[in-house]
DNA sequence: TAATGGAACCTTTTT
DNA sequence: GGTTCCATTA
């Protein structure tokens, strides 16, 4: 950890503007440094401000220096906003603050440092939830049990829920563990013994195991209260238990912990967020300071209120007044659509509506636009449509780069150079690329392996040595466990730079060439993938580093200059602002989604209510939130209604905008928002009546059913223009009949030239209209060098 | 052992 | 509509 120490007198000496840019409810936050703090901080009203600062006092005042700061938040987005934000304000990079950082990020650390008392080693790996799966299905396997009835996914999801509430193996309640037939307990416990022996954690124990480390040994946990003076938790809705329980042993000695959430913005209670932390802040820690941010400086009057408007139906909450001095604005925007591709078609239009400057607004740049949807897929529609209109955007939250199959293999292959007896990356990479080494082999190697109780590295190379392997494998495996040999020699050698050496090793693998064979539509994609890949290497010391750092932070942050749209969950966007904001999708069933309500009743649909108030308050100037009468469901059209929060958005700060094209249909929701002029009203009505009905048999066992059946009416799909103008004389450097590639759609053949587009008839994704600059020619694509 | 085709699942949300 | 997991075939 390089440390350039801040010195806390160089602040002190200069003036404190930082306190004079805040309002006396922040300012009353970040001067109360000692003792338990809890801000309760609405949307928008400084939060992240009053969090800084209050650690700028911290050092000013030379209460604390740097690195006796603990400040917790749970992404590492936030974090390094944070650290950004005080660099700013001190004037200096913040070097010294190595206690700022994400729950998971800081328990490493901790960890690393006292491995040995849980039993690990302290150079433990990370795993991930692919690994984690891979192994429970293998224990699930040993065990005998029927992986329909368990599949492993469920497991992790169980096994996940009680690392939430810090329970390990012989402390889940005995109510908890006879629901699953108490074979949940047992292979709970076998999983943590595996883990064990592989010297491996998984995303709970970082906590967990910290946690029991704190607990048993009394002189460590009085080190790190005396260590860490001051403790600082962001997005405090949104600890569980775990990292409740953490926070309460380190705060326990000096109590000095300040404590920022907001209950309305608490959306993770399906990952075992408990708000009930945050309403319990007073009891837990008596005496504590309680202030109230409720100065929003983010969004428009009119937003401000329709949001406040919808989270007003939620009866479980502390209650907060957010009030705003800035204009009014325009009323948030509603529009119902005939379906989901019209919508994205719409949205698009409206996206270069704003990036020209429209309805007498200044141009925005697509930087300060976002869509923001309930579920990732409601992204490929978007997706699909700015493709082929050339609309640059970028999607967070998507399929993660670190989690990509190309990557994931590649990686395996670099932690085997770093440590050789990584058996999950072994057993990952065995037969990739192909070697001829099946199930069968396999198996050999790991029973060698478990008899002589070596790893597989080991047991492959005795498989080698006393000719176990048959035919091509042989010679395959011999080839694979001396290049693991060679990698590692040069790890440790340090002969090679580390990224010349990750090359070196996907060359020699095979592993690059394999992909270059691939004549998939994916091939090329992923070859990019890995050379990116290999590019983000520069960027450490080592392989151990990167690996290291890339086992926490999943996150594909490519810094790229060009103005993009932005689009992701609902989720992603907790802590974001944006000027213009497109919330698509508020239909029941997406929108609250049905499986939160089925799930979790009214709970549930809280929770979703709560989502709904976060997009809202993303906006600061124009919010516009639409829905679609028709939307394809697994392939299949359905017939959608309304979402129920569109009833309760406040009528006198909405404007319903009328939806364009033809709409003679009776029903669909695009039918009535079309209909009439109190549109929102006669939308509503219709939806209402609806609701009466459906009120008493939400809960009924015939519910699901009658949904799926009085829904999966079909719609025929609208029919798609198909006037296209071929113009061989069109400037476009491609002609009729090229063989050309997509980095979405694949391969496919020019058919049509239209302007700057292209018709091409794609081998896999079907015809369709896409920008020239898209496309490369096929046999450009081929030789994507690596 | 690899390649193919079909059935069955599926979509919340993430450190 | 897509993926993943299987059983069957080459």
């Amino acid at each position: 950890m390089s440390s350039t120490p801040l010195s806390a007198r160089a602040v002190a000496a200069r003036p404190a503007p930082y306190l004079d840019d805040l309002n006396p409810a922040q300012r009353e936050a970040v001067e109360a440094l000692d003792g338990p703090v809890l801000m309760l901080a609405g949307a928008g009203t400084g939060k992240t401000k009053a969090l800084t600062s209050r650690i700028v006092h911290l050092l000013a005042t030379g209460k604390a220096r740097p690195n006796e700061i603990l400040s917790v938040t749970f992404t590492n987005k936030a974090a390094r906003e944070m650290k950004t934000r005080i660099g700013r304000m001190l004037g200096e990079a913040v070097e010294g603050m190595p206690w700022l950082g994400t729950f998971h990020s800081i328990c490493v650390k901790l960890l690393r440092r006292h491995a040995e008392l849980v039993e690990l080693k302290s150079n433990f790996t990370i795993l991930d939830t692919d690994d984690q799966l891979r192994l429970l299905k293998q224990l699930i396997a040993a065990e005998n049990i029927d992986d329909k009835r368990w599949p492993a996914r469920m497991l992790a999801g169980i096994i996940d829920n009680w690392k939430n509430r810090a329970w390990r193996p012989d402390q889940v309640p005995a109510s908890e563990a006879s629901a699953y037939d108490r074979r949940g307990v047992r292979l709970y416990a076998q999983y943590q013994a595996r883990l064990r022996e592989l010297n491996a954690v998984d995303f709970g124990d970082l906590l967990l195991h910290v946690i029991q480390i704190l607990q048993e040994h009394e002189d460590i946990l009085a080190q790190y209260r005396r260590w860490f003076r001051y403790i600082l938790v962001d997005e405090y809705q949104d600890t569980n238990v775990a990292q409740y329980l953490w926070l309460r042993l380190l705060a326990g000695g000096h109590r000095n912990i300040s404590c920022v959430g907001d209950d309305d913005q608490s959306i993770y209670g399906w990952r075992g967020a408990e708000v009930g932390n945050i309403l319990r802040f007073e009891t837990d820690f008596p005496g504590a300071k309680v202030v109230r941010l409720e100065q929003n400086y983010r969004s428009t009057a009119h937003i401000l209120a329709a949001a406040s408007g919808i989270i007003a139906a939620n009866k479980q909450r502390l209650g907060k007044t957010l009030f705003t001095d800035g204009e009014d604005g325009e009323k948030v925007r509603l529009i119902g659509h005939w379906d989901g591709e019209e919508e994205a078609r719409w949205i698009g239009e409206q996206i270069e509506d704003y990036q020209r400057g429209t309805r007498g607004l200044s141009p925005f740049s697509l930087d300060d636009m976002a869509i923001l949807v309930r579920a990732s897929h409601q992204m490929r529609a978007f997706e699909d449509r700015f493709l082929t209109i050339g609309l640059p955007y970028r999607v967070i939250g998507g399929p993660r780069f670190y989690e990509r199959m190309e990557i994931r293999d590649a990686m395996a292959y670099f932690r085997l150079a770093v440590s050789p007896d990584d058996d999950l990356a072994f057993e990952r990479i065995v037969n990739t690329p192909k070697r001829g080494l099946g199930d069968k082999a396999v198996q050999t190697i790991q029973r060698t392996a478990r008899s002589n109780g070596v790893s597989l590295h080991e047991g492959a190379r005795l498989c080698v040595e006393g000719r176990l392997i048959s035919g091509k494998g042989h010679a395959a495996l011999r080839e694979l466990v001396q290049g693991i040999d060679r990698w590692h020699g040069q790890v440790v050698a340090e002969a090679d730079t580390h990224v010349e050496l990750a090359e070196m090793i996907l060359d020699e693998s095979g592993y690059t060439g394999m992909w270059q064979q691939d004549k998939t539509p994916e091939a090329p994609g992923r070859l990019e993938n890995l050379k990116e890949l290999v590019k983000a290497l520069e960027n450490f010391d080592n392989l151990q580093g990167f690996l290291e750092h890339i086992a926490l932070i999943m996150e594909n942050d490519s810094e790229d200059s060009e103005e993009k749209v932005t689009v992701m969950t609902l989720h992603a966007a907790k802590g974001l602002e944006f000027p213009v904001v497109f919330l698509p999708g508020w239909e029941d069933g997406l929108f609250p989604s049905q499986r939160s309500m089925d799930e979790s009743g009214m709970k549930g649909l809280e929770e979703e209510r709560r989502l709904a108030y976060v997009g809202i308050t993303r906006a600061e100037r124009i919010c516009t939130i639409s829905f679609a009468g028709n939307r394809r469901v697994y392939g299949q059209w359905q017939s959608q209604l309304p979402s129920r929060f569109i009833d309760e958005l406040p009528e006198s700060h909405v404007e319903v905008l009328t939806p364009p094209g033809l709409y003679g249909g009776g029903y669909g929701a695009a039918g009535m928002a079309a209909s009439a002029s109190p549109i929102l009203a006669a939308a509503s009505e219709s939806h209402l009546q609806q609701r009466a009905v459906r009120a008493d048999v939400y809960n009924s066992p015939g519910w699901k059913r009658m949904q799926s059946k009085s829904s999966s009416r079909r719609v025929a799909q609208p029919q798609e223009a198909r006037n296209i103008t071929i113009d061989l004389e069109a400037s476009s450097s491609f002609t009729v009949g090229d063989r050309v590639f997509h980095q979405k759609f694949g391969y496919g053949e020019v058919m049509g030239l239209e302007g700057d587009k292209l018709v091409i008839e794609f081998d896999k994704a079907g015809t369709k209209n896409v920008v020239a600059r898209f496309v490369v020619s096929a046999t450009q694509a081929d030789e994507i060098p690596f």
